[in-house]
RNA sequence: GCGGGCGUGGCGGAAUGGUAGACGCGAGGGUCUCAAACACCCUUACCGCAAGGUGUGUCGGUUCGAGUCCGACCGCCCGCACCA
């Protein structure tokens, strides 16, 4: 066997893996199915450390399955509609298309060097008419079964552009290209009724055992339910019609610490105070401007308006409490309507304390006296308190308890009622964009919104657009928005908006199981290959993307694209980390941030202390750093500020390009590093020294393999018997590691595995048999290298087809244990006993050790603590 | 602002409530070499010559025993509905 060399290996065995069709997924009924699939990648043209990471876990995975004998289904396709073709069309001419098509091939091109698993036959885009237009037809199942409707909500509004902007072309309150102030506007758009769901979407998490906890945590405080009083006020001084205010609280606890009242600049009555009165129209205005998104209006700076109108308080109709229009008020949430009680909630404190409002408090502290407050008094949960302006029923209850008797006692007294909230709100998806899916409606002057006819599906994007001007190209095409209307045959104008890009991701996973069916789904492949048995990706998608395919799947299940039984379509979630990597920092003369590519950065270290430098500081052929060297990199600015690893991106020129990783050592390298050191669901550090340490461990892997395949076929050794037991454990450990996903403790095992081997002193066979586990073993993380030393050491066919191997249970246990013995607790001293040994004689043991008797000094024991196998504790 | 997560050697990290620091990196020493690189071997939490002591962000609690469980605090990171 010659030299480990990744690039003469990698290739033939990914062409004999094609050439076998290891990797095309079957329906076959003798085996157990295993769905395993990663998040579809966005084409942005080139793969990322991160994608690197994602792809490998689900390959191992998969591999992993596969050998255990599953049927095993892990497709590969793309998320390519969105905004960065458009923008890509903005800034450099072309087509969103072509751009979009170009780097899929590009993508497709970096990712097959890895290796993976993946059935190719089933790579789809989700900017295909095939896939778009099964999408459309599916929109107008879901039109018909009542899951789609439209309303008017509020858009980012660029004034100057006179184009809708996304939450992310918002920046500091500006349009990203005009720099203008944005505004929120009014428009009419298609929304998702997934607030219909709400309660099943909560409550189905509790069935979601195979999910991270926080994950869970994370979708059910974003559904956020609540318990809540709903009341009206009496107004007194409102315009006709609005004279009961209904507000929701999920204080009501707090009622009779009211100050003010406040409702939303979008509420109806603002809305009409907003015609009649231009200091309203003013100030509503000033709260329009700014972005749509809940962080810009929850930092912003509290404003409100006294309307001079007042609400009588419920429970005493003398009591009045002013009416302010406040711009942190949601029209989305409850009723779009407060009651502000500043004792005990700081935001209403701050507002209280702005515009001089008094402060009531409802309870205070047990054991204090009322004062003055300087901020909101909320207490902690093991708190008590004191109620010095309670109603009746009210005890020293705190909390949800508290909340619960106020609602009682509420509805007793004729004053509002219970009800249930959730503060999930209904999915907009219409976009006003070129590069989405079109929805496929009609507006005919006559039979107003008319849903495009099936036959006519897929309702296809036009080429001929332009992107020289802002806004949506469909709303200016010239022929496209034409049409005659599907019901009367009028002339009539196309819906010019696209889908949510997240319509496009919420069902990608149904089709993977029959992605060239003229039908969404084909019934007989989605009953066997649904549901995905393990989805693996990105934390950042644990809300949005996660819930939205949770409801699109039971509304296709209602629309009959998708059994009963599929719609919690994922079974276990694994939500990764990022890979980061450190940052290099200069400054240029006028003291601003410059920053440099890793590879344009060297480094050296004496002792404890590393330099870092620009390479380009050095001369021709200086290899090595001198004091010299390094006085003069010194004085000539050319070291390198180092900030601590951060998120992979092209601004702080941190990024890690794969391409040269395998280039430099081979895919199985760069998969091998992936997958040590962190736990996947950490965040991994990219290192130059790691991927080196990565390849010189498979190159020692290989050269272990060499000399073993040297061995005289003769060769006699003592170590037969522990280099069996070496095995099994490993087996048993390599397992358990990718069967938790504990993939770093899987690779710890394997370097300790190597270790065991290279020092074993046993007989070829064994030695031989220990190899070829070790490179089944292997193979699921580096399945190349596991390959050629499979094949150099006799092993039958591909060792990605052959079983994985079992550890035989009575390899795995000793027959004495070692048991360390504690002193109070702390560790003094141990003892060697056979593992069954009865607890009375190994007390009598430990009591007898040297090293315990000196500790104890002659001092009584008090209680002695034996945990089988594990522990002695002895208490004085 | 709201919601979530994470804090363990010089670094990445390991540890069903039971010997804290597996494994890897880095560093130090050695073998080989004319020398270096490679490779291999040894050492490596901190203080201490040693005996021993101290250590898992901080403070407190539960327990025979806490990195792990509970409470409060501090720091960092992520998400916030039109980024994908």
């Amino acid at each position: 066997m010659s030299r480990y060399e990744p690039s003469q290996i990698e290739p033939k065995w990914q062409t004999a893996w094609d050439d076998a069709g290891v990797f095309l997924a079957r329906r076959d009924p003798a085996k157990p199915k295993y769905y395993v699939l990663e998040m579809f990648p966005y084409p942005s043209g080139r793969i990322h450390m991160g994608h690197v990471r994602n792809y490998t876990m689900g390959d191992v995975v998969a591999r992993f399955m596969a050998a255990k004998g599953y049927s095993v289904l892990h497709p590969m396709g793309w998320d390519a509609f969105g905004m960065p073709a458009e923008n890509a069309a903005m800034e450099r001419g072309g087509h969103p298309k072509d751009w979009t098509y170009q780097n899929i091939a590009d993508m497709r091109g970096q990712m097959k060097p890895l290796g993976l698993s993946i059935d190719w036959s089933r790579e789809f885009a989700t900017c295909d008419p095939e896939y778009y237009g099964q999408q459309q037809s599916m929109f107008l199942d879901m039109l018909a079964a009542g899951l789609i409707y439209r309303k008017a909500a509020m858009v980012n509004w660029d004034p100057v552009d006179m184009t809708v902007l996304a939450n992310e072309q918002v920046i500091d309150g500006r349009g990203w290209r005009s720099g203008a102030l944005v505004e929120r506007r009014e428009l009419t758009q298609w929304f998702f009724k997934i607030s219909d769901y709400s309660a099943e979407l909560l409550e189905a998490l509790d069935g979601l055992k195979d999910w991270p906890e926080k994950v869970r945590l994370m979708q059910a405080n974003w559904i956020g339910k609540s318990r809540g009083l709903q009341f009206a006020f009496t107004t007194h001084g409102a315009p006709e019609g609005f004279d009961r205010l209904d507000v929701y609280t999920t204080r009501p606890d707090t009622l009779l610490g009211a100050s003010f009242a406040a409702i939303s600049p979008d509420h109806p009555l603002a809305k009409h105070l907003e015609r009649h009165d231009p200091a309203v129209a003013a100030f509503v205005a000033e709260c329009r401007r700014g972005g749509t998104s809940a962080e810009a209006i929850e930092t912003g700076e509290k404003l409100g308006l006294d309307t001079g109108i007042t609400v009588l308080h419920p429970f005493d109709n003398d009591w009045q409490l002013p009416v302010y229009i406040a711009n942190f008020v949601l029209m989305d949430y409850g009723t779009g309507a407060i009651f502000g009680c500043p004792a005990h909630d700081q935001r209403d404190f701050e507002f209280a304390t702005k515009y001089s409002l008094p402060i009531p408090p409802v309870f205070i502290a047990e054991g204090t006296e009322e004062a003055a407050l300087t901020e909101a008094y909320v207490p902690m949960k093991s708190e008590r308190v004191t109620y010095v302006r309670g109603f009746a029923g009210q005890t020293d209850q705190t909390g949800e308890a508290a909340v619960l008797a106020a609602i009682t006692e509420c509805e007793a007294r004729g004053v509002g009622r219970g009800v249930t909230n959730y503060r999930l709100r209904d999915w907009g998806l219409s976009r006003q964009r070129y590069w989405g899916c079109p929805i496929p409606v009609i507006h005919c002057d006559t039979c107003g919104v008319v849903p495009e006819a099936k036959e006519n599906l897929p309702v296809r994007l036009p080429d001929d657009v332009t992107f020289d001007k802002p806004g949506n190209p469909l709303d200016r095409h010239p022929t496209w928005r034409d049409c005659t209307c599907p019901k009367c045959g009028a002339a009539a104008k196309r819906e010019t908006d696209t889908m949510d890009t997240f319509v496009d991701s919420s069902w990608y996973y149904a089709r993977f199981t029959s992605p060239h069916s003229d039908t969404p789904t084909n019934a007989e492949d989605a009953a066997y290959w649904m549901n995905v048995d393990q989805y693996i990706g990105g934390i950042e998608h644990a809300i949005l993307h996660l819930l939205y395919s949770r409801f699109f799947a039971r509304a296709m299940h209602k629309t009959g694209h998708l059994p009963a039984s599929a719609i919690e379509p994922f079974n276990a979630l694994f939500t990764q980390g990022m890979v980061t990597h450190e940052i290099y920092k200069t400054t240029d003369a006028q003291g601003r941030p410059v920053y440099h590519l890793p590879e344009h950065v060297g480094e050296f270290i004496i002792g404890p202390a590393r330099f870092v430098f620009l390479k380009a500081g050095l001369e021709e052929g200086e290899t090595t750093i001198s004091s010299g060297v390094l006085a003069r990199l010194k004085a000539a600015n050319q070291m390198v500020e180092v900030i601590p690893s951060a998120k992979m991106s092209k601004s702080k020129k941190n990024v890690v390009d794969p391409m040269n990783i395998i280039a430099q050592f081979g895919a199985d390298t760069a998969r091998w590093f992936v997958m040590s050191d962190s736990p996947p669901e950490r965040d991994v550090e990219w290192t130059s020294s790691g991927a080196d340490a990565a390849f010189k461990h498979l190159s020692r892997v290989w050269t272990l393999c060499s000399r073993i395949g040297e061995m005289p076929a003769d060769h006699k050794g003592e170590g037969d018997d522990a280099l069996l037991r070496a095995t099994a454990k490993a087996v048993d450990e390599v397992t358990k590691g990718i069967e938790t996903f504990a993939f770093n403790k899987a690779i710890a095992t394997l370097y300790g595995f190597t270790n065991t081997l290279s020092k074993a002193n046993a007989s070829t066979p064994a030695m031989k048999h220990a190899i070829r586990t070790l490179a089944q073993l292997m193979s699921p993380m580096v399945p190349h290298i596991a390959e050629s030393i499979w094949t150099y050491q006799g092993g039958a066919g591909l060792c990605t087809q052959a079983p994985w191997p079992k550890a035989d249970p009575t390899l795995l246990t000793l027959d004495t244990v070692t048991l360390p013995i504690q002193i109070n607790g702390k560790r003094r001293a141990e003892i060697s006993v056979p593992k069954d040994m009865p607890v009375a004689e190994v007390e009598k043991l430990a009591l007898a050790d040297e090293d315990v008797v000196r500790f104890l000094a002659g001092q009584p024991v008090k209680k002695i603590i034996v945990v089988p196998g594990r522990i002695i504790n002895v208490v004085i």
